[in-house]
DNA sequence: CATGAATGAGTCTTCATTCAT
DNA sequence: TATGAATGAAGACTCATTCAT
């Protein structure tokens, strides 16, 4: 349940600099990982602006003080979790992606993965979503570099003559958009949809579009 | 520049009850407005958190008590907002569809309608999107009656048999989230590109699917 | 000068919990104390509503937000203050009427010793009353148990033998409003009586009354 | 149930020079009086604090600005109410204290009809009570002036040769401490007893005295 | 006289951040 | 490292009062 938190927990300072704050020891390890999960959750539940620094403190069962132990600000744990978090939406979709012999049937099960990440997963959808207002910049290189992957894979496809690509961008952010609205729909929003019907038709109205022939 | 905000300037409080604050005289309406215009602009520029009740008054040009005699929070004036805009995008959008002679052409003008409104109006982007974590309801309540309204239209053009719907409810929802990205990637972050040419494209995709035949 | 605050610095918050506000350190104690002796002498001389949250942290020389380390709010304070005064009365006069031989005689001691403490601590009558309009309930608590305490000491001198109660409520009722008048006569507005000739002879009234014989 | 307005509607500015604001016309006379009925109500059940301009407004029917057509501030008012109402209570109390015939009885049936007054009419109760915070000089007026006018009747009573008296200021703080406690005791909280027991008993004992012979 | 929109000083309260222990 | 008391800037909201119509 509790997703890997490991990319964060290595660095959670970004460029490291001045103030280095990486644990040293192991008990600082395990602190360090406890606030992370703590803010993941306070932050998907209540949103940025309505999770204190309290909230995330209590809920690892440490003191308040020691947050900033950890992290310079509140901004900071944020970024760093987005950044985790898109990381994570890659690593958890991409074995999806691997696995799949051609590439239509990639995006179906690229999609299929999302879907059952995001239904697990549900904080993530809002954190990355918020970061719209509170973290911009992270925001725009999720979707951005998201949407490059889709492009760089919809090409090799058409490389290979298995599909044909109008405009590489303008269908990747086609597909993103659709993925992950689908998310929100049978991922966030209830749903008696499984993720692998919902991909598959999807896939289906990408693939062969809606045109009656 | 400035959309009609006729309806929650004439509404903002639902049914005339005690404590109403709908203006009664016409110096009212004209403050009224000035604030809801503000407000937008406020809202879209800074987002809901960083804007203050002081930033919307200065921009609106009255005095701080002013606001709240017209709204009773600062929640309120962006949840009328809100569903305003939610409105507003309805109202803009709705001619071209209207016009089109068959149901693809009609999502594609559809299309190209949103991206030349969001590309005008992009703090109607940020706020809608926003809600999200504002107010959660109003949120939900624009994407699920907008993908009420593809999923009619798509209906209606399957049942004169110019496509081929296999479920209504996720090719809505898939065409919204294509939609939606696109006027983020083309309208909010800027582009050479013509909402015409995304349009006709993204049109295409979505007709005619990917697999090369 | 400053009267004992035990009770309410040892308990403000009730039975420990969650948010609970109680001072973990000698260091909290010491603050706590310095904010309620200085809301205390606040309320007492500008009243609770004159009174502002700067006016009790400048007083208890402590940062605004300091405050509400220990307090959820003004009316918090308030309350906790009037409890402990009512605590305190209670305190400072039992003993008086402890040492009495008989009935009246306690009575007589038990108003002199009121007006001591209140001509001491001029604050304790206001802020009680004022609980009238701020906590109504510590208000009738203070009262009702006060009359309480006089019905039930009424009636053990009736068991002697030494008076005759027709009604031991309206007794009751009667000696407190006698005694707190009288303390707001000859405590509060200056006087030049003292404690002792002022209980003496309101005494001999209540034991003999004023009909001549 | 609308007690008599009479001095407060003909003399609400007080002394009366600048800015005269008593009513010239019928209809605001009328005006006043509304304002005056709804201000006492208000005041009476919600405090002076928590009562709004606007709350007096709404429910005497009339417009925010007409507040200021008749009072200066909203501390006006409520001086203008305290001086009515202990007025009134005198004028109430004073007919079945002329009619007794003698002094103890004279104390009786003053505090019976006290008690009727107060159970009629609880706002005056507390109104009178909050003056000691919202206009202090009203309420030592009051008080200091009835307990002269009951010292008044004790001398007389003395006179006569009907009473013993020690100290007339002493034993006319003393009874009305205990004339407003058993007001608040069975006027204000609720009982079964009516006002003509409870006068009794209370006169029985300031008569005779609890000890027994 | 009556109206109600406009004003803005005043207050409470929150909360991210600091720091001595 | 961990702790939690202390800080104070910031911001939402109230409401008595004014005034143009």
């Amino acid at each position: 349940m509790s997703i890997d938190r490991r990319t964060a927990a290595t660095a959670p300072a970004g460029a490291r600099r001045t103030g280095d704050k990486r644990p040293r020891t192991e008990r600082g390890r395990r602190t360090l990982r406890a606030i992370l999960d703590a803010a993941a959750a306070e932050f998907g539940e209540r949103g940025f602006h309505d999770t204190g620094i309290t909230h995330i403190t209590q809920r690892a069962g440490v003191a308040l003080g020691t947050f900033y132990t950890y992290f310079d600000s509140k901004e900071e744990v944020f970024r760093a979790l987005v950044r985790d978090m898109s990381e994570q939406v890659k690593v958890q979709v991409a074995p999806a992606i691997a696995e799949a012999t051609d590439g239509l049937s990639a995006e179906r099960e690229g999609l299929r993965a999302f879907l059952e990440f995001v239904r697990e997963h549900k904080e993530i959808y809002r954190i990355i979503d918020e970061a719209e207002f509170v973290d911009p910049d992270s925001y725009r290189l999720h979707y951005q570099s998201t949407a490059e992957r889709i492009r760089g894979r919809l090409a090799a496809a058409a490389a290979h003559g298995e599909i044909a690509v109008e405009d590489g961008e303008i269908a990747a952010w086609a597909l993103m958009g659709m993925n992950v609205f689908l998310g929100l729909r049978y991922g966030v929003l209830g749903s008696d949809r499984t993720p692998e019907d919902v991909a598959r038709i999807a896939n289906r109205l990408v693939a062969d579009g809606l045109r009656r022939r």
